[in-house]
DNA sequence: CGACCGTGTCATCCA
DNA sequence: CATGGATGACACGGT
């Protein structure tokens, strides 16, 4: 929707402001932070302010939010405002009126010098011809790097800029919103509560001509605090709508620049307006009311743990780093019987499994659970019940407990099942190796056997024919072996007996 | 690009 | 009846 066309400029120091801020406002620009960081420094200091302002515009947002939401049930409150990621309610009224905002604040102190907002463009264009390839190249603007961004909880990711979480991966981005959304209570409540409940402060606002579409509407949020448009699910009836209005004829590039229309803004607004509107962390704080989680005060989060994190967690979830340790059974509670130890699993795969974890992180955040996943897993039974009986859950939030503890149960017994079956593999295995080695002994044997017994045999027949040649008839004459043998009795007698009488025997029987 | 593997999840049975 | 362990089956992502 921008023009980039402008005429070649050179990048002066206001120019260079101006992509700062330009910057600022589309998160998918593209180009590299570092570009412009001769100013960098300084703009956060000024965008730190800015997000102050914003945060008490917001809290007021959020306040009147609540009470439409307790009006009707929690259950709505959830959905609306989530969305996607966290702070997703209120994201759109502040993410998009800022940008236009400073914008137009920002060009008014540069003044005639300053370059225009296409002229801005057209420089960064210039700057970075290979939008497409930037795109997906993670944004160097550091949010720890950020003086006083960081120190927000953690898992709250309110100092997160939505530029790393809009180039995060497509994929990912969508399974995940897939996954909330295929919380049937959440898009049930996400298409209530865009109309009844983000509706309302969205119309303050003077937004662009899709932003007025109320299925539009959290496209602002959406994109800056998570994903690409093209990644962007919406709820159901929105999905048709988001993706055809921006992911489909809106380059990821550009889409903040939609923001850029968004008029109505407060003249007070400065440079940290917008800012504040590019770290929906912060409204994510806010929107977890009186009691926030208290903060582990790591900024350096892996992207996917901030975008998760939901707009209000009462009960701060422990770091990715410590979740495994966590997972190990605990007395922290009754002390009573605790999941067995975690099941092994290979390195290479703690990472995914943990990744996984965060996904019903993801959905207890989005409905809000005000326990930790561990707890409810974890915790046992009677521990639960308790736990549970002091939080006026909803239905859904109740089915979604229900359902992680199951999963997560499952997912430990699943574990334990492949270990034994792999142990038992092993030890099948062991026991395979024992029988063949046991085989070829007795094969051994039989054949020493074998050899032993034809010596044997060779020695009796030897020893028979000595004793039969010793023998003498009454005329003093050789027995013929063709005509006697020698037979031994049970009692241990020897008999000489004729063959021909065998034989005739023999013959008599036939 | 298909095979293989590890993992999560679901369905089901059972204690 | 609720809970949860065990396990086969399936899906999915990574290698």
């Amino acid at each position: 929707m921008m023009e980039i066309e402008l005429p070649k400029m050179h990048q002066s120091q206001q120019d260079m402001d101006l992509i700062d801020i330009l910057w600022r406002q589309d998160i998918d620009l593209g180009a590299g932070r570092e570009v412009f960081d001769y100013s960098h420094r300084q703009k956060e200091h000024e965008l730190q302010r800015q997000r102050e302002l914003e945060e008490e515009k917001r809290q007021q947002l959020l306040r009147e939010q609540e009470k439409a939401v307790l009006a009707q049930l929690q259950l709505d409150e959830e959905t609306g405002e989530f969305v996607p990621r966290p702070a997703a309610g209120v994201q759109p009224q502040t993410s998009t009126p800022p940008p236009e905002v400073t914008q137009d604040g920002l060009f008014t102190e540069e003044d005639g010098n300053a370059l225009s907002f296409d002229e801005c463009m057209q420089l960064l264009a210039e700057t970075f011809p290979l939008v497409e390839a930037i795109e997906t190249t993670p944004p160097p603007l550091d949010p720890a790097a950020s003086p006083p961004a960081g120190g927000g909880p953690a898992m709250m990711a309110p100092q997160q800029p939505p530029l790393p979480a809009a180039e995060k991966s497509p994929q990912e981005l969508e399974q995940a919103w897939m996954e909330l959304l295929s919380i049937p209570e959440l898009q049930q409540c996400l298409n209530m509560q865009m109309a009844d409940v983000l509706e309302p402060s969205f119309g303050a606002t003077t937004a662009p001509t899709e932003l007025q579409d109320p299925n539009y509407f959290y496209m602002p949020t959406f994109t800056d605090m998570v994903a690409p448009p093209a990644d962007a699910v919406g709820p159901t009836g929105y999905l048709g709508t988001f993706e055809g209005t921006i992911s489909n004829s809106i380059p990821p590039d550009n889409l903040n620049q939609m923001s850029l229309k968004a008029s109505e803004i407060n003249p007070s607004f400065s440079a940290d307006g917008f800012c504040d509107m590019f770290y929906p962390g912060d409204m994510n704080t806010k929107v977890d009311g009186p009691a926030p989680p208290a903060s582990n005060g790591n900024t350096d989060i892996p992207l996917a743990e901030l975008q998760n994190t939901p707009p209000l967690k009462p009960i701060d979830i422990p770091d990715p780093t410590t979740r495994r340790e966590s997972q190990t059974p605990k007395d922290g509670i009754s002390g009573r019987r605790w999941p067995r130890q975690a099941p092994f699993t290979k390195d290479k795969h703690k990472k995914r499994s943990e990744s996984r974890l965060s996904r019903d992180e993801q959905r207890a955040k989005a409905l809000r659970i005000p326990f930790t996943v561990e707890m409810i897993i974890n915790l046992p039974v009677d521990d639960f019940n308790e736990m549970m009986s002091k939080q006026q859950l909803n239905e859904a939030q109740l089915a979604l407990v229900r359902d992680i503890r199951r999963r997560g149960k499952n997912k430990v017994a699943a574990q334990n099942c492949r270990k034994r079956k792999m142990e038992n593999i092993v030890g099948l295995e062991y026991e395979l190796d024992s029988l063949k080695e046991e085989r070829e002994r007795l094969l051994r044997e039989h054949t020493e056997t074998g050899t032993s017994l034809r010596q044997m045999k060779q020695q009796l027949s030897t020893l028979y024919l000595e004793v039969f040649s010793l023998l003498r008839d009454e005329e003093g004459k050789p027995y013929s072996p063709s005509e006697y043998s020698l037979q031994q009795t049970s009692d241990g007698s020897v008999f000489l007996v004729p063959r021909v009488k065998k034989t005739l025997i023999k013959n008599d029987s036939n």
